[in-house]
DNA sequence: CTGACTGCAAAATATTTGCACAAAT
DNA sequence: ATTTGTGCAAATATTTTGCAGTCAG
């Protein structure tokens, strides 16, 4: 836990408890949780925990760059304790984010931004497909619309 | 829209006035909105097309192709009209999203992850970074602790 | 006509905010 | 002692769902 010490330290903030349980609760996970997995997470060790603390906190691990808020598809926020250059594997069907290594895409070259007036810090690769549990059941397009009367004679409007 | 009406088709989808309207809205923007920016285009044309319908919609355009869900950093699903390979710059301060053209990227050897099973479908990059609005004023951490006590007297109870 | 779609209202889920008390330095 | 953090409750924001009427084919 020391990389939080000195990050409070840095910035001048106290080093709580809760922050303390939360990051500890993030690190080590490779699955990018959204707060409430991690709210879940930390009231086993700290029952009273509020979610909303659990919300402020993981923003300000953000800020103290000893997490990432991920890019995902899905509805809440997800946060990975990972911020050292890596890619995702994406699951377009059921949204699950993957570490994915692949050190020879670590060294593309940064495009030339200065133009744009963007300052790149950073990239990851998402690459979007299908999990394993997915892969088996494609669903996707209208599951309802499978059922298309099944050979039936009552098209006819009499005969 | 031409697209539209093709892939209605092809799913055996009713061609609605509100798909055709709500992916008109779509197509063209280039900032990756939310549902209820979206929403707020719609109506200017079609007052009466609910939240609800924009929500649905969307996803059928997603199911059929037709847009894309993009992963972002933010609170709300954000959708893509464009459906080619394409990437990403990402502020990380305001969490705008905007297309970035690198054709050198499009060719990036998918890698081998038969043995993850995952199936790779495609992929993009996010740049992360800051944009032109956010460069300049890098507020970031903690702005309320930039408030320290500027080299006032009034330390003392009543003076 | 018929089945799917839409709009409404309400539920469910996700996140933020104001305030009083508690805790860290 | 001082300042920020935390927990609570309520406000907001986002997304989904059930149902009745409407519309496209």
């Amino acid at each position: 836990m020391t990389a939080l010490e000195v990050a409070c330290r840095n910035s001048d903030l106290p080093l709580t408890v809760q922050r303390r349980v939360i990051l500890q609760a993030l690190v080590g996970r490779e699955d990018h949780p959204t707060a409430d997995q991690i709210l879940r997470q930390v009231r086993k060790r700290l029952p009273e925990v509020s979610r909303t603390t659990v919300y402020r906190v993981l923003d300000t691990l953000v800020e103290l760059g000893l997490a990432v808020k991920i890019c995902s598809p899905g509805k809440g926020a997800r946060f990975d304790p990972r911020t050292d250059r890596h890619h995702h594997l994406v699951c377009v069907q059921c949204e699950k984010v993957m570490d994915f290594e692949a050190p020879r895409l670590n060294l593309l070259p940064l495009p030339d931004t200065r133009t744009r007036a963007f300052d790149i810090l950073d990239y990851s690769i998402h690459f979007r497909g299908l999990c394993a549990g997915c892969k088996g059941r494609r669903v996707r397009v209208r599951e309802k619309r499978v059922r298309r009367l099944p050979a039936k004679t009552t098209k006819r409007k009499a005969g």
